[in-house]
DNA sequence: AAGACTCTATCCGCC
DNA sequence: ATAGAGTCTT
């Protein structure tokens, strides 16, 4: 192949770029597949590649699709084109990802199947509650039929591009014993009446759309004369249908993709795309990044031996120039609370050799695993921020302000309306709301419409109806108020007026603090959007709380939400039977789930650049129970000459065998590890091919821990506005009385929390 | 109607 | 452990 060799005269995005790098950017016609290993400069190729097309004029920014996963990862890319060729890229109105850019199109085509352009999008939560009350319609036992199956199956014929049309008598047995298609159209059916989305329509009504409508396709084919996708290996059959479709015209697609990472199968991905990529668009060029620029070789031979145990891949051989650096670290520990001491402690000396702890990530496999950490970190004075999880607009607060939003801006939201009718506290009941409810059914009008006529009758009580009256009129006038009052403005005296922000001032804990923060927050982020319908997009679909990034923090996620991520050091905890893998993928998914779990376990790796500790625990509380462990079997995958194993236990492997030998015998004797590897997990009779995973202590394992404080912080000087005696306030913990002071840590005790060692950062005058 | 109480399933991951 | 659902009491 000929490629141009570099010269002085390259455009600046060519710079620093390898050869099978430059080959993907400047490779822009026909269709493209880029298999990208971990770490490979997936990214400047792809960002190099976008600026190129801008540079060279072969498309204006607006005639560019690029999807991309994230939009964390959009962000990003605009961010980095945007310093290759300038503000150009504020036009780059079809950068996003695939939720971001269908509810984009939809918009614009709503009508075509029955929605109006403002619709709503549901969340998970919505979905869930309109789901329970079509099963309670429909004369089925919840207990039986959960909601959460019924959506699960949903999801899956919508990633599937099934409409209900489409779901076959062997589909619809998989519910209610054949009703899922009869219960799947009921849905459908009531979304359209609520003018609203879920996350699956907005890729599947699309599509639908791209495939009747002839003009609206041939448009869109015009327009987008070149098509990239990110993350390719995680795209599920509607978003290949709908590339596909787009792509049909120009063939100017490049997927850039790695099935090594595809970890999305739960979500409908089919690895599949990208295997057959070249079967799909004959003449596709596929090109490969080999060399990684992110990690040191003994992390790089981990991970691949690792996924080495997977069949069926594509198959990459990963390499790097750099020094071979430290071997990576498996540490064996006694329980959950010590891994997370441990890792305070670890992080502590990072500190203490002068890192910055933004460089730091604790990868979790589940996110309840985030507690512990967190726990910890408060009572040692350690800044983190968690990514995901309890995200800031799936709080309770924040979700009851967002419904008097958009009872306001969407009169049809019957279930905003149902969150917030009672909230705070009316005196209207079940009863009265269900007066409501029949009404609006008999009527086949919304809920707040109904609501304004069931006053006219004598239904209700007069109590209801003096309640339901303030809220209506109240409702009217906010309604009449959001023409010409800025929309944040407009949040606050909603919140205000209809008392949800005295209903928090009135409680006097320390969650209500936090609450009536965050309801500020909200406000405040709300000035950041044009009105208030596009920020209610920005929540529906972006859902990230981007908190100020001034202080340094040590960052707690799940591998899932580290992918496309990097960090000099990470720490990867919980590596342990059933925990990882999971317990619930090995159940219901047999050997896929294994593999892809085994994915996982290679994308956790592959995100450190210099140093990575892997930590597996003996014991940990499952529901509230002990429960003993093994270490993961991909601990035991992870090759000898790259590792280097540790047992902090005291008493060492013979206290850990101790507790092992007293269990039944058929573990006893089962088949051991393949002989290589760290020793202590082998010698102690780890399975790793085995289904034995864990069992339960009937009471607290009874090690005593070491209560040394852990790295005291040095050259800390405490704060000088605090003294024992007075009244503060912590975030988690609530009001308390300090009774101790010791440099810049604090005995207090909480009023409620009981007495805890905190530092003075986390408190404020009470 | 609302609060206290008991019972139960839960914890895999995301746009 | 703990949130949500269901039951009982005031």
């Amino acid at each position: 192949m000929s490629l141009p060799a570099p010269t002085p005269q390259d455009p600046p995005y060519l710079a620093g770029l390898n050869a099978p790098q430059r080959e993907a950017v400047l490779t822009t016609e026909g269709p493209v597949l880029v298999l990208a290993g971990a770490g490979t400069g997936k990214t400047a190729a792809l960002t190099a590649r976008l600026a190129h097309l801008l540079y060279t004029k072969k498309a204006w920014p607006s005639e560019i699709l690029s999807v991309t996963f994230t939009n964390k990862a959009a962000r990003e890319m605009r961010h980095r084109v945007g310093r290759i060729v300038g503000d150009v890229v504020e036009g780059m109105p079809w950068l996003g990802t695939f939720h971001a850019i269908g509810a984009k199109m939809l918009r614009r085509h709503a009508e075509l199947v029955g929605l109006h352009s403002n619709f709503t999008i549901l969340d998970t939560d919505d979905q869930l509650r309109l789901l329970k009350q079509l099963i309670l319609a429909a004369d089925l036992d919840e207990k039986r039929w959960p909601a959460r199956q019924l959506a699960g199956l949903i999801d899956q014929w919508k990633n599937k591009g099934l409409t209900p049309a489409d779901i076959d008598a062997g589909e619809s047995e998989l519910y209610a014993n054949g009703r899922g298609k009869e219960m799947y159209a009921a849905y459908q059916a009531r979304l359209i009446a609520l003018n609203a989305c879920d996350f699956g329509d907005l890729l599947l009504h699309m599509l639908t759309i791209l495939k009747r409508d002839r003009e609206v396709l041939a448009d869109y084919q015009r327009r987008f004369k070149y098509i990239m996708v990110d993350e390719y290996q995680d795209t599920n059959s509607v978003q290949y249908l709908w590339l596909r479709l787009l792509a049909q015209e120009r063939k100017n697609l490049c997927c850039v993709g790695d099935d090594d990472q595809s970890i999305y199968s739960w979500r409908g991905a089919q690895v599949e795309n990208i295997l057959k990529f070249e079967k799909d668009f004959p003449g596709a060029k596929v090109i490969r990044l080999e060399q990684n620029y992110r990690s040191t070789p003994h992390i790089l031979a981990a991970a691949s031996g690792v996924i080495a145990n997977n069949s069926g891949r594509l198959g990459k051989t990963l390499w790097t120039n750099e020094q071979d650096g430290e071997k990576v670290k498996v540490l064996g520990i006694w329980d959950g609370p010590e891994e997370a001491r441990r890792v305070g402690e670890e992080i502590e000396a990072c500190q203490r050799a002068g890192k910055s702890i933004d460089d730091i990530a604790i990868l979790v496999r589940a996110q309840h695993q985030t507690r512990e950490f967190e726990d910890r970190f408060i009572s040692i004075g350690m800044p983190y921020r968690i990514v995901g999880g309890f995200r800031f607009y799936e709080r309770a607060e924040i979700r009851d302000a967002l419904a008097y939003l958009r009872v306001v801006a969407q009169p049809a939201d019957d279930l905003a309306f149902e969150r917030i009718v009672n909230v705070p506290k009316r005196g209207l009941g079940d009863k009265a709301v269900q007066k409501v409810h029949q009404l609006a059914r008999a009527e086949g009008v919304p809920l707040t419409v109904a609501a304004a006529r069931i006053l006219d009758t004598d239904e209700l009580t007069s109590q209801a109806r003096r309640a339901l009256g303030n809220l209506v009129g109240d409702m009217a006038r906010w309604r009449s108020m959001a023409a010409d009052l800025p929309h944040p403005e407009l949040a606050r005296q909603i919140l205000d007026e209809s008392g949800y922000t005295g209903m928090w001032q009135a409680e006097k804990s320390a969650e209500a603090a936090g609450r009536l923060e965050n309801l500020t927050e909200l406000v405040r982020a709300m000035e950041e959007y044009e009105n208030l319908g596009a920020f209610l997009e920005h929540v529906s679909l972006v859902m990230d709380n981007e908190a100020q990034a001034d202080e340094a923090k040590v960052t707690i996620m799940t591998i899932h939400a580290a992918k496309g991520l990097e960090y000099d050091t990470v720490f990867l905890v919980g590596w342990e039977e059933g925990l990882f893998p999971s317990q619930r993928a090995l159940d219901e998914g047999g050997n896929a789930s294994l593999e892809e779990e085994r994915r996982l376990a290679y994308v956790a790796i592959t995100r450190a650049r210099r140093r990575a500790v892997i930590l597996h625990a003996a014991n940990r509380r499952i529901y509230g129970q002990w429960t003993s462990s093994l270490p993961s079997r991909f601990v035991n995958e992870l090759p000898d000459a790259h590792i280097e194993s540790e047992n902090s236990m005291s008493g060492g492997e013979s206290l850990w065998r101790a507790n092992w030998s007293e269990r039944a015998d058929p573990f006893a004797d089962v088949a051991r590890g393949t002989g290589r590897g760290p020793g202590w997990q082998r010698a102690a009779g780890v399975n790793p091919g085995g289904g034995f995973t864990s069992r339960t202590f009937t009471r607290e394992p009874s090690r005593v821990v070491e209560a040394r404080a852990s790295a005291v912080s040095i050259g800390n000087k405490g704060r000088d506005d605090l003294s024992v005696g007075m009244r503060v306030f912590h975030q988690k913990f609530g009001y308390g009385e300090i009774a101790e002071i010791e440099g810049n840590k604090l005995e207090i005790d909480f009023e409620s929390a009981g007495r805890k060692r905190v530092m003075d950062s986390f408190v404020s005058l009470g």
